[in-house]
DNA sequence: TAATGACAGTCCTTTTTGTAACTAACAACC
DNA sequence: GGTTGTTAGTTACAAAAAGGACTGTCATTA
């Protein structure tokens, strides 16, 4: 029963998450000036094509408050439009505009470029047991890929 | 070419890593009421015995001045004794006093306790992976146990 | 021993985040 | 059709983080 700051796993996984944030943070803020809440919602409604703020927040894994500054930033740059839903008004949708949606390809390209120079330093073995070790634990903490729990508990 | 927030290798480290650390931090808050600076600072103080705020730093990856103001408040804590060196006056050796020792061993049991409860939840496979994966990124990424680059390049 | 530069640690100012309260809209129930 | 409870999203306030500038000390060199 040791406690090594170097062996402990939320420290091991916090530096590792952060050394990689900090590249592509690096990437977006460089080229438009975007926090990660905005080049989160920029990259939930590219994935959604059009949904409401809860919708991206449950995509992007964002608190609504952090989803709703960065959708007025994204809307000042008229890079989305919110319409309200008539069958329901107090949500709206939310759509990237041309000029948004070629914002984010403009991103994506280098962030999954560096994503890859990262991983091209692995191994084909490192690589594998990353796959599995992302998958494994985003299963035992109860993550499933978009955001909900896999399957309601009672 | 494709970017998906589920699959992007630095939201997937990002998520788990916060999940986990949230786990950890409701503990060492809740029990002794401190922050991540200050318990990392009380975890390498416990690694390290007697070393001044900079190894402090290093040894916890955090810049020097979260550091500074962890110290602060653990020493108003009377969980660490400063002693300037005399052989240098810019720098203080820090050590803990029986209570830091105390309560780092208070906060370590469960801390260990709760990591141990997550990585339950997976296979001996997945662990393997975890472990693998781990280490292996570190290295990709240049962070070595301590927070030192592995050898200084030229 | 003055000048320059580096370093340890603190302080101060600006961003970012988290929390909780709030408004508006809806739904269910009686 | 009023009451109660829930939800979408915003706002306001408080806590935390990030960063840079600053102070004091030391080392090096002239």
């Amino acid at each position: 029963m040791e406690l090594t700051l170097s062996h402990f796993l939320p420290y091991r996984l916090n530096r590792i998450s952060e050394a990689v944030s900090n590249e592509m943070r690096a990437i977006y803020k460089q080229r438009h000036g975007l926090n990660r809440p905005e080049w989160r919602v920029l990259a939930a409604l590219a994935d959604l094509e059009r949904s409401t703020a809860t919708e991206v927040g449950a995509h992007s894994t964002q608190h609504k408050t952090k989803v709703s500054r960065a959708v007025f930033a994204l809307e000042k740059r008229r890079w989305l439009k919110r319409q309200t839903d008539p069958q329901d008004r107090r949500s709206e949708y939310l759509t990237l505009t041309d000029a948004g949606r070629k914002a984010y390809r403009e991103l994506a390209a280098p962030l999954l470029a560096r994503e890859e120079r990262i991983l091209a330093r692995l191994s084909d073995q490192d690589r594998n047991a990353v796959e599995q070790a992302l998958s494994a634990l985003e299963t035992a903490l109860d993550i499933t890929p978009d955001g909900a729990p896999p399957d309601a508990p009672a």
